[in-house]
DNA sequence: CCTTAATAGTATTGAGTCGCTACTATTGCA
DNA sequence: TGCAATAGTAGCGACTCAATACTATTAAGG
């Protein structure tokens, strides 16, 4: 057994036992996925292709995915002026508690020391992106770690977009981020 | 955005980048994944209810999967005679090939170096071991990593079922496993 | 021994994922 | 101004998934 296929085998193992406990209240793993996306995105950053794109999946079946959280209350529709074609998603106060109920992955980093944990996360980060860059998939990063990012502390400034970022929303992910 | 989120978030996310990849031929990638455990599981450990257990699912969903992959002609059904309620499933030479199919993660993490790519697995193991604590989950290790193993090279020996092992069978996955 | 409990697999149901194709509306570009 | 690109969505078919209920078999206890 191959280094390479203990750790998909990990991966993939370790995400479905996640799933399978996030299955609680109306909401299914899919569902909890794309909510957690729209609660970490940030404005420019929260349409049906935005999410299927982070997800791996297509545009058809997130609009799904996103019928049903707002049709159960978990987000609401906001249609832009500018661009009529476009539209996002806000969290609902009821799709904002939903994100925050516990899940075993990260009740089982909690005991973990900060050190290796930092050392597990940088080793994924890698990981991903290596695996986009052959995909041609977005990475899909903060605004603070993107070439596009100008800091003004405690604000910042989007050099692709001409934009104003609040200091909330320099730590959010944005679909055009481009890692330094 | 706590590191907990961080990598949890990148795990769901490499997870469902991989398994969006395959979704070629006629497998998705439950199935799949399913035969790639059946790959790895020892004559002891490919029943149903094994494979449900590993990948955190029900017996009743597995029931069906691993029926669809039969009549698909990836595995092959093989009933016990000693616990007439005990089945087994084989993989046929078309699951066999099926399994190894190149991947986006293994081939990202080809390009890795093995001092990395085995701390990545030692932090992913421990992750999911402690997870697995909390969930009463069983570890689904190898032989030669479990207590009940004694060795007698280059055989082995399961002092839990009081069998034999070969070579092949040390390194391939058992659901009594227990760690070290 | 024999009743009862535990275990293994499965059929069924209903909601939903998922890729795919086709379609509409809108915007960008040449 | 016309044509291509883009964004979202409806509909289809195969499948996942939890949950329930069921059968068959084996284990355990009086």
């Amino acid at each position: 057994m191959t280094e390479s296929l203990k750790i998909r085998t990990l991966i993939n193992r370790i995400g479905r036992i996640d799933a399978a406990d996030g299955w609680s209240d109306d909401l299914n793993p899919t569902q909890l996925a794309a909510l957690g996306y729209l609660a970490l995105a940030n404005r420019f950053s929260r349409a049906p292709s935005h999410v299927a794109d982070f997800l791996g999946t297509t545009r058809g079946t997130m609009s799904q995915t996103l019928k049903a959280l707002e049709r159960k209350g978990y987000i609401s529709e906001l249609r832009s002026k500018a661009d009529k074609r476009y539209m996002s998603y806000d969290l609902t106060t009821k799709g904002r508690i939903a994100t925050e109920r516990p899940n075993p992955l990260e009740q089982a980093l909690s005991i973990t020391d900060a050190t290796s944990a930092n050392a597990l996360e940088s080793a994924l980060e890698r990981l991903l992106q290596t695996m986009l860059k052959t995909n041609k998939g977005r990475a899909f990063g903060q605004c603070f770690e993107c070439t596009h990012f100008r800091t003004n502390a405690p604000k910042g400034h989007c050099n692709l977009l001409s934009v104003p970022l609040a200091p909330a929303e320099i730590e959010q992910i944005c679909h055009e981020q481009v890692p330094k």
